[in-house]
DNA sequence: TGGCCTTGTCATCAGGCGTTGACAAGCGGC
DNA sequence: GCCGCTTGTCAACGCCTGATGACAAGGCCA
């Protein structure tokens, strides 16, 4: 997880960013809890009092990766009539955990965070504002039309739901090829479901 | 949260009974990692160093309240016709959530142990063995039929994305009355459709 | 070249954790 | 009454965590 062995030229903008990126993906990877400034600090290649200087807390740069990764509402990005089946291929397929050290683009990234350090007290806070800012109330705008906060409480519970079953089976590592896309299939249609009313 | 203040009587079976009710209720309510071996020795009023003895570590005394609480194959007690409709109440409702540090009556009340635990890493191997052994396995037998292992899991993640959604939401305080019965009724559907085929 | 601000390191702190082994107190049997 | 086992307490250990302030070294500017 080192991103770079030969000394770091003395640069404060990028050593910054590179802590951002590392923070990203051991966030992505690990709770809160489980995440040390220490940690983060080594695969950067740098001390960890470095960290607390340009980001202040651990808290802070938590913050700061949920900022760095781009907006819920990437979700909601591409036609609409393909919303369930996109988001189904993603999480079933695992496309959804793929978390390299890059640009944060992966549209999930986010809410994957955020799911990863559910449960933790020190993070509760953070999370339970972060994801309604930046993912039910988006996806409850999205969705629109009667009846929305309901129809988005319930796709937001599936795919976190079937996100957290993914962890908890090892990928679906029980279910054959035709079962995973019997799974995609099917959850895609309640998606879809909820989106189209 | 002391369950008792008058000296305890010198009784082995009856403490370590308090201490597992005690640990109960605290995972319950909390991560594997939040819950401090000194917090539930304080509510039982006793000292930390016993439950050592008596439970080995603190990831056995994890095991031990989870073999406690009932088998997780009690979700499937009733009529399998209200199965949907059950669970849904149970969740949007939050009758799951009520944790009291009685006998562990709470059918739901593994399962939520199980995922407030989510994520943390400590706990990982026992959360992932338990929640398959106890939760997807049984469910997936009494769905029983084709597909019974996609459905199972469909069933699975909505159960448990929707008990976080609740979390997240704090009970659904955003939703109205008449919003909470709409989101029951179609989670109830959503489920049953799931069970029935 | 010398001064100085920036960038990064190091040692250290206070606090929390689970766990351990030595000791105190209750209590039944001889 | 005293022995000996059980039940519970106490102090301490080693380890880890996030955070802090003093210090070293790079690099720009005069």
């Amino acid at each position: 997880m080192v991103l770079c062995d030969v000394p770091r030229p003395r640069n404060a903008n990028a050593t910054r960013q590179a802590i951002l990126e590392a923070a990203r993906a051991r966030f992505c990877a690990e709770s809160y809890d489980d995440v040390g400034m220490r940690d983060v600090a080594r695969d950067v290649g740098v001390d960890a009092a470095l960290i607390s200087r340009y980001f202040g807390s651990k808290e802070d740069l938590f913050v700061a990766v949920l900022d760095s990764c781009k907006n819920g509402r990437d979700l909601m990005d591409g036609d609409r009539a393909d919303f369930g089946a996109r988001l189904a291929r993603e999480i079933v397929y695992g496309e959804a955990a793929a978390c390299t050290p890059d640009d944060g683009s992966g549209r999930m990234r986010g809410l994957l965070i955020l799911l990863r350090s559910i449960g933790s007290s020190k993070a509760m806070d953070v999370v339970q504002h972060t994801s309604n800012t930046r993912f039910f109330e988006p996806l409850t705008q999205w969705i629109g039309g009667a009846d929305a906060p309901v129809r988005a409480r319930l796709a937001a519970g599936l795919i976190m739901g079937m996100a957290i079953s993914r962890e908890l089976s090892d990928g679906f590592s029980n279910l054959d090829e035709a079962q995973k896309a019997a799974l995609a299939g099917r959850m895609a249609d309640a998606l879809q479901g909820l989106v189209d009313g």
